[in-house]
RNA sequence: GGUUCCGUAGCUCAGCUGGAUAGAGCAACAGCCUUCUAAGCUGUGGGUCCCAGGUUCGAAUCCUGGCGGAAUCACCA
């Protein structure tokens, strides 16, 4: 049994014991006492003192004596109403000997029965390539895929891929009229890129008409409107909805570039898809869901031929669904992906990883959802992560202020591999192992400096200072990683070979017991980050068991410590703290490599 | 204007359901490599936790009201 819970019974047990009411569990709080005192639980008296009608002090004295008699308990203090407990060395060392090569430590067993939960994330349009803000959203939705997983769930990880929509219109209208029949092979660029570039072409060349226009003494809105080049878009939208073949075929040509280019920076980002849906095939199921509620009454018609879902006894307003013309709108295509994904895999919860600007979207469509009749429609949960902005505001495609992932991903990996020559590291690998490793780091740098941020908070990026290769950063923790390996290994070559059996008789450095009492954090810190889908709480204790770690390692010798009892529980301690960045790191999609 | 979210060191961020003297990293300065990888370790300086009230044994954390910032409230996505 964990130590948390021997403490806890052992409380009640005390008051059950001495005729007094049993505490329930929000009164007893336990907590990691904190450094500068002795001790590595802490127990808060001040919610038990009422039942026991002493004085903090006293009372702390009390229950102190007594769980001082659990085996587990070698000693504590009382220190203003907090009792300070100091753990058994043999409990830390007999759960390392325990824990260490255990290969599913911290890993919830499947329950029973399925638990399929889907996680939408990434949903990129095809108009554009993939930015800051989109690795964020891909990074996080895929760690979150892996914490829910090694919270027991079936994960399956879905893309939504806006691939219609006048939008895309604009980057094919533009490569008909100034793209010269080339393809991105004949650019010699990614398909992305090549296709985003089309678009830009289209705005600016659209902007351009509206200035004109506005010269001419039109109004800017109607500028807007009437400009030649968007009503050109908008009637090619038009063909596309009406299944033109011509337009179709460049459309389908179009995006299969883009699809390239998406491929390649995915796999760079180390993120895939158990299923991919596209929007331009579920509108269709969108309109007909609403249709179907407008024949059930659920949903109404206005005059001009629109629908609306009614949601004033909600608290919020109507909601249009349809437009008068009878286009689908972006909830139209939700609803349908929806219903479609339901269909598909009956999932106990559905998340969505989007940014918090749709706030308010999720709240509606969720309402919608339950409006229309579906059982399940609180399973859809959107998890809404901040904006990652620039240091001089928010990220703006039109004005080109974005950072493109592509870009970002390759001067990670050359700064990395920079560092690497400067160190003098490496040395000895062939060229293929090298180019690895430094992948590894310069991904594993910026994957982790994007996750260590709780998802909720907007973050600054910083383009110029970039991301450090020292201190709190994923470097670093696979520096730890790669020095355990290091010192396996060597410890491997000299014959020395842990022992899984007890060695008795211990008495551990506070140093030892820190990285002991983080190991043992791990579990419930992936529960925890299974319920709040936050992959920075994973980071978070990651970083400080390196930190810890590298304490321990710089003051304590291992291999060289004569002790063989000791030694064997320092090289245990490696053993199990290398698996557990290994693992943790793994929760984040971050590799760790061997040597660096 | 309504709604929601945010405000912690010069900068980037931690701080779990309210708990002790609010912590890391970066940046600055000073140390530590004939000894298991110095992408490491140690030390110094750095704070009105936006402000004001309230709740209580106890508030960065909860409540109310301000101030500042962001998002959203589209027949955009």
């Amino acid at each position: 049994m964990r130590i948390e819970s021997i403490i806890s019974s052992a409380v009640k047990q005390f008051f059950v014991e001495s005729g007094l009411p049993e505490p329930d569990n929000s009164l007893i709080q336990l907590q990691k006492t904190r450094r500068e005192f002795k001790g590595d639980f802490t127990l808060v008296v001040f919610p038990l003192i009422r039942l026991m009608r002493k004085s903090p002090d006293q009372a702390g004295k009390e229950l102190g004596n007594y769980l001082k008699e659990l085996p587990e308990i070698n000693d504590f203090n009382v220190i203003k109403g907090f009792l300070n407990l100091i753990v058994e060395s043999a409990y830390w060392s007999g759960f390392i000997t325990e824990s260490a090569f255990d290969s599913s430590y911290g890993l919830a067993g499947k329950p029973a029965g399925k638990q399929t939960v889907l996680v939408e994330f990434s949903s990129p349009n095809t108009n554009k390539p993939l930015h800051l803000g989109h690795i964020r959203n891909n990074l996080l939705g895929y760690s979150i895929s892996m914490i829910l997983e090694a919270n027991g769930k079936d994960v399956k990880k879905v893309n939504l891929v806006n691939d219609r929509g006048i939008h895309i219109c604009k980057s094919m209208l533009a490569w008909q009229k100034w793209g010269k029949n080339k393809t991105p092979a004949d650019a010699g660029m990614k398909g992305d890129h090549f296709v985003g570039d089309m678009y830009v072409k289209f705005e600016k060349a659209y902007a351009r008409q509206i200035g004109e226009m506005v010269e001419g003494g039109m109004c800017e809105e109607e500028a807007r409107r009437e400009a030649p080049l968007i009503k050109e878009a908008r009637e090619m939208l038009r063909k596309w909805e009406a299944d033109d073949p011509e337009v179709t075929r460049l459309w389908k040509r179009m995006n299969s570039w883009v699809y390239e280019g998406f491929d390649v920076t995915y796999r760079r980002l180390g993120v895939s898809f158990d299923k991919i849906y596209y929007e331009s095939e579920t509108y269709h199921t969108g309109k007909a869901i609403i249709e179907d509620g407008l024949e059930k009454s659920l949903l109404k018609k206005k005059d001009d031929g629109s629908v609306w879902a009614d949601l004033t006894g909600r608290g919020l307003d109507e909601k249009l669904l349809l437009r008068s013309d009878g286009t689908s709108v972006y909830i139209t295509q939700d609803l349908g992906t929806a219903v479609m994904r339901q269909n598909d895999y009956k999932a106990e919860k559905m998340y969505y990883v989007v940014g918090n600007e749709q706030d308010y979207h999720f709240k509606v469509l969720s309402l919608i959802l339950d409006e229309l009749g579906y059982e399940w429609a609180d399973s859809v949960e959107h998890i809404s992560y901040g904006m990652v902005e620039l240091p001089s505001g928010k990220m703006k495609s039109r004005e080109g202020k974005v950072v493109d992932a592509d870009d970002l991903i390759d001067e990670m990996i050359e700064t990395a591999g920079k560092l690497s020559a400067e160190l003098g590291k490496l040395g000895g690998l062939t060229s293929e192992e090298k180019e690895s490793i430094v992948e590894t780091i310069g991904t594993g740098a910026l994957k982790y400096f994007i996750l260590k941020v709780d998802p909720k908070k907007n973050m600054i990026f910083n383009p110029e200072e970039s991301i450090d290769f020292n201190g709190n950063t994923g470097p670093f923790i696979q520096y730890t990683h790669a020095r355990i390996c290091s010192l396996l290994k060597k410890a491997e070559q000299q014959g020395i070979v842990p022992e899984s059996s007890e060695r008795p008789g211990l008495s551990l450095s506070d140093k030892e017991t820190r990285v002991a009492a983080l190991l043992h954090e791990f579990p419930r810190v992936i529960a925890e980050a299974g319920r709040n889908c936050s992959p920075a709480l994973i980071a978070n204790l990651v970083y400080d068991l390196a930190k810890e770690y590298n304490q321990f390692y710089h003051d304590h010798p291992v291999i060289r410590e004569e002790n063989a009892g000791l030694r064997n529980f320092r090289l245990l301690l490696s053993v199990m703290t290398c698996n557990v960045i290994k693992r943790g790191m793994k929760l984040l999609g971050i590799e760790v490599p061997e040597v660096m």
